[in-house]
DNA sequence: TCCACGGGCTAATGGTCATTAGCCTGACTA
DNA sequence: TAGTCAGGCTAATGACCATTAGCCCGTGGA
């Protein structure tokens, strides 16, 4: 609490006069986290409608948010287990809301005819998956910029899906 | 402590009577997890020289492993920053000898003509970054088995090189 | 037989934090 | 002009936990 304090210009203890407690930070925190995502899912998809094309806007999004929100990212996978079950329940909810948007897209691109894969979970997990680890090893000042993470990335889950 | 004694039948304070301290035993169970992997891909690669055949067994074990052995995968990845520097560098440095090792996989596919991607760290890091989720989300009691698991992840793992 | 020591136990010790108590100041507002 | 209150600060308080002190018992070689 005192470094988030330093963080913001103030001691440790004057946070208590603008959050309730450690915990409802790291839930305001961990849920923001998951609705932006969420938001910046459904801007990316909102503008076709061929299945091949959402699912690559949606994993560009996905990897994008996840490349430069590092620190968001990283919080919200380690932390999970630091949440009371109360706050732990509505960002798994989150969560599993978001996934079950790329399983929908995967979904929508089988019945389609276009995506090729036996599990559309499977899929899923494994093109979001790809997103959590760039938030781990990404580092702006590499070689890979994340103009082509993100592009690569993008034609990775058309493949993983085996997009015709 | 006193939750790792009680796994072992003794109190807490008795475990000194093994181990230093209890960042040498992280650091143990750290660079033990990295060894078993770096022994299983050698293992796996071991019996074939075809690239994508390599690959796909590497992937295989990759994935086996961290389906299940989900803990220490847990611990190898989310207690990094809780070892000092030395024990940290130990643990990095056995991390970056395994990511090598596919990163090489894919580039002798590359450079054999049967794998077409951009960059082959991208390709391996994606690759890796696909184990480490399954040793998230995996549940042995679920409708995915090891089995299905470990061998679609092995055929994503070659969509993703984009092997002929 | 005895004694050294491996290995277990309980009871400190000390450090690190989150949180609370209690105080103070400066800006509105009646 | 006095009162209220938002919002800072320092100094407790109290958990929690790794580690150490100091003790005890059983065993196995001399």
């Amino acid at each position: 609490m005192a470094d988030i304090g330093a963080a913001v210009g103030i001691r440790g203890p004057s946070l208590y006069k603008h959050v309730a407690s450690k915990q409802d930070l790291l839930a305001a925190v961990m849920t923001g986290t998951m609705r932006e995502l969420l938001a910046l899912h459904r801007e990316a998809v909102a503008t076709t409608d061929d299945p091949a094309e959402r699912l690559r806007r949606a994993t560009e999004a996905h990897v994008r948010y996840h490349a430069g929100h590092r620190l968001e990212a990283f919080v919200g996978n380690r932390e999970i287990r630091s949440l009371v079950p109360s706050n732990r329940r509505r960002v798994l909810s989150l969560r599993a809301e978001y996934e079950k948007c790329f399983r929908d897209l995967v979904h929508a691109g089988i019945t389609a005819g276009r995506f090729h894969v036996m599990s559309a979970r499977l899929a899923s997990y494994a093109i979001l998956d790809l997103g959590m680890g760039v938030a781990v090893w990404f580092r702006a000042d590499g070689e890979l910029t994340e103009d082509i993470v993100t592009w690569q990335y993008g034609e990775m889950a058309l493949r993983i899906v085996g997009a015709t």
